[in-house]
DNA sequence: TCAGAGTCAATACC
DNA sequence: GGTATTGACTCTGA
């Protein structure tokens, strides 16, 4: 296996200072690996540090107004190249942050505060802060592209003739992920897909524990037909992303600006009242000293979880002094020349200058006292969560031993 | 050992 | 053919 993972720990080693030698497309690896994530494009201006390095400098950034660019940049209305096509998530991913479509797709959808994220989370946001500043960013990528296009009709031409390759007449799921070499693959477990009821029956018995005891979680998987370890993945997963939707609303609470003011949001999808959970206790540490330093504001950090459980006061919120202004925002494309991301300025090198120029600041759409279906949304979220607390906190009193509270 | 974070990759969906 | 979703996995830290 040659994952995203190896080649961005491969940049560990190689502190992406390879640099052109790194614009070799993925696609154009001997090996013939499909479509795995590729080397990112080394990052402009500080080929003496490493990736790691950089994000342990960064100052903060603000996470939801670098994906807001980046999406500009790219995707949907974006930058449509001469012949008609679009970038991808999978094309940028693989080239520039060096993680695969779903993952790219996830992170510019549901973007974490900087404050919430571990080194290693900050890493592709500063890989696209910096791809952001370079002027030649959508240069290279457009390169990528061309050069990815021409590995893809050369797979493309020798597999037509080489058809019943090893792989030829396997579908989907008969082998394990990463494992393509010849010889080493091995039966793949299909994939477990979840129907509606069951989804359904683990949502309650989430929002009844969170955190279910090893016996419920048997319970769970017999009365599910499920194995213990879907469930106990099951749970993980949720409660993790539970955990992702509010920091979603907590940037929209305090900002009135989010993912989701923006023509439907894809982080508050389905019904996923109730849950009440997801409070870590980490609080922001507020950094304000590193304000300076970057062409995009910085978050606002208020009460990280408080507030979930507010509903009225971080309702009120919802001005248009939104800390995650995006100033500097062109017609879409900030590449060259533009007077954004100046390119000659590394990470930590952009002044004040940007962070003041607000004003400037179009496209973000005013979310001031007018409400859309969204906010109602968001307030019955709130509501149900309200619920769901005072729900346990009754469920608590009535136990009389406090071992068996369920918090 | 467990939970959280981060990610992959299969699959659903458009 | 692109994006979104999501079950499973690895890694890390407590």
């Amino acid at each position: 296996g040659h994952s995203a993972e190896e080649s961005v720990n491969g940049l560990a080693g190689d502190p992406l200072a390879s640099h052109s030698s790194s614009l070799k497309p993925p696609s154009e690896d001997p090996s013939g690996g499909e479509s795995q994530p590729g080397t990112p494009l080394p990052l402009p201006g500080h080929s003496g540090l490493s990736i790691q390095e950089m994000v342990a400098m960064s100052p903060e950034l603000d996470t939801y107004a670098i994906t807001k660019k980046v999406k500009e940049l790219i995707f949907p209305f974006p930058l449509t190249l001469p012949n008609g096509e679009l970038f991808s998530q999978r094309l940028f991913g693989e080239t520039i942050l060096g993680l695969t479509q779903g993952s790219v797709s996830d992170l510019l959808a549901r973007p974490k505060p900087w404050h919430k994220l571990s080194l290693k989370g900050r890493e592709p946001f500063v890989r696209m802060q910096l791809w952001l500043q370079d002027p030649h960013s959508v240069e290279k990528l457009m390169d990528m592209k061309r050069l990815e296009k021409k590995a893809y009709m050369k797979r493309r031409l020798s597999s037509l003739s080489d058809s019943h390759s090893v792989d030829g007449g396997l579908v989907g799921t008969d082998y394990v992920q990463g494992s393509q070499s010849p010889g080493q693959q091995h039966l793949k477990k299909p994939r477990v897909v979840l129907g509606p009821e069951e989804k359904e029956a683990l949502k309650k018995a989430y929002q009844q524990k969170p955190y279910p005891s090893p016996k419920t979680i048997e319970e769970l998987a017999s009365q599910l037909n499920l194995k213990t370890s879907t469930v106990i993945n099951w749970f993980h997963n949720y409660r993790s992303r539970i955990r992702r939707e509010l920091f979603i609303e907590e940037i929209q609470a305090a900002g009135g600006v989010g993912p989701g003011s923006e023509g439907g949001s894809p982080s508050l999808r389905g019904s996923k009242s109730g849950e009440g959970d997801s409070c870590d206790g980490t609080e922001s540490e507020g950094t304000m000293e590193t304000r300076q330093g970057l062409g995009i504001g910085l978050e606002d950090h208020r009460g990280a979880c408080k507030d979930h459980d507010m509903e009225a006061e971080s309702e009120a919120g919802g001005s248009n002094n939104s800390p995650a202004q995006i100033d500097c925002t062109t017609s879409g494309l900030a590449g060259p020349g533009s007077s954004c991301g100046q390119g000659g300025l590394g990470l930590f090198s952009l002044t004040e200058a940007s962070s003041s120029s607000h004003a400037s600041s179009t496209n973000i759409p005013a979310s001031g006292p007018a409400r859309n279906p969204r906010d109602n949304n968001l307030r019955k979220k709130k509501a149900a969560n309200l619920n769901n607390i005072i729900h346990r906190l009754e469920k608590a009193a009535s136990k009389e031993d406090p071992s068996e509270w369920e918090f």
